[in-house]
DNA sequence: TGTTATCTGTACTGTTCGGTATTGAAAGTA
DNA sequence: TACTTTCAATACCGAACAGTACAGATAACA
């Protein structure tokens, strides 16, 4: 669908590079902190470009969104392919910790920072970013429901109540982040975390 | 500084009632996603008297969360004067699972959801809101400090990590609630948060 | 070398934002 | 009753918002 006849003058910036710009921006200030003055000028590029390339505000932030969860959060997927059901949660608790200090990027997680509360304008963004942490806890949980099958975790165990909690400590040290918590003091509260976990 | 001459036409609206209004508003909004007329409406009065009543949108907020930290947030305060860590762990994670789940409040914490990611006019807000989450955090530390001086926390005990990690699991709660997460859920995330206490 | 399709840049749209000037109403004081 | 003080309400301000019309520029195609 991108390989249409490639008649007319053809596009001055990479796609790829501007949507990185706008996904940064969209990271520090939220959607609706975001302006689309912000925008055009961390992209590089005018209005028009924008609406062109990306369609509306809402649109460019989605598919940033999108870009974030195929960058920054890949490291999920890995995480859940640890074999044992502890090896699972250090992978995704230090890999947060990793992620939401590196200093390439803003400090906490877009799914997180992005619109936690905001106008009713913005509500399907807000909406949008909690179905997508939900999406992500429910993968942790059945990650944790294989696991007690195969005896990785006790028979007593409650897999959704443990990925409920890892979920809650990552978001929680995004706000920590987003306060100015370092590196090694979020490696700390994830020690501390993982003493839930029996191994 | 109230009790100046009752001379002039009296106020007519309650400042008590319609700044708990304010306070309902910001606490779903956020600082930025709340308008002078979202305001306005709810408080039931008009711009001009918003004005000169409270100073400005900035001056609302701040009084709304004076209000919210000696109400809704109160319950940290006895926390804080349970007799020992693990009781003090206890009152602050199950007080904060009421507190946001209060049906006659939103969901979440103001403190996390009032401004986490915002533009640059909001910065000051963001600021406030992080600089009240540390002093709470702070207060967490230092009776756990005194926890463990009383050797009532293990003498290998951190008091700063735990009270960071006891500030992270209510912040992430905040971030649960706001995605509707049910009073149920958030007391069972508390059980195992509680297993990193001794007791 | 035209023609056509697409992009870029300027300048603009209507709307909403936070904040205020102004006028008239309502109370206490004399 | 006349006066002073304070509040309430309308109507407005300039600025910023998201979004777009339009004209000029640049490429492939015939």
């Amino acid at each position: 669908m991108k390989l249409k006849t490639k008649i007319g003058r053809p596009r001055a910036f990479d796609t790829d590079e501007a949507l990185e710009s706008a996904l940064q921006v969209f990271w520090r200030k939220g959607y609706e902190g975001t302006s689309l003055t912000d925008l055009t000028e961390a992209m590089g590029i005018n209005r028009p470009s924008l609406y062109s390339a990306f369609g509306n505000k809402e649109d460019l932030f989605r598919k940033a969104l999108t870009r974030y969860a195929e960058g920054s959060v890949s490291f999920v997927r890995n995480a859940l392919e640890a074999p044992t059901a502890r090896g699972v949660a250090e992978k995704l608790l230090y890999g947060a910790t990793e992620m939401m200090n590196d200093p390439r990027n803003p400090p906490g997680c877009l799914m997180v920072q992005g619109a936690l509360s905001c106008s009713e304008t913005a509500e399907p963004i807000r909406q949008e970013l909690a179905a997508r942490r939900a999406a992500g806890q429910a993968k942790i949980r059945e990650r944790f429901e294989r696991a007690k099958k195969e005896g990785d975790l006790p028979a007593d165990a409650n897999p959704a109540d443990l990925a409920r909690f890892v979920s809650t400590v990552m978001q929680g040290m995004s706000v920590q982040a987003s306060g100015g918590a370092t590196h090694a003091e979020l490696r700390r509260v994830v020690q501390l975390a993982l003493r839930v976990f029996p191994g």
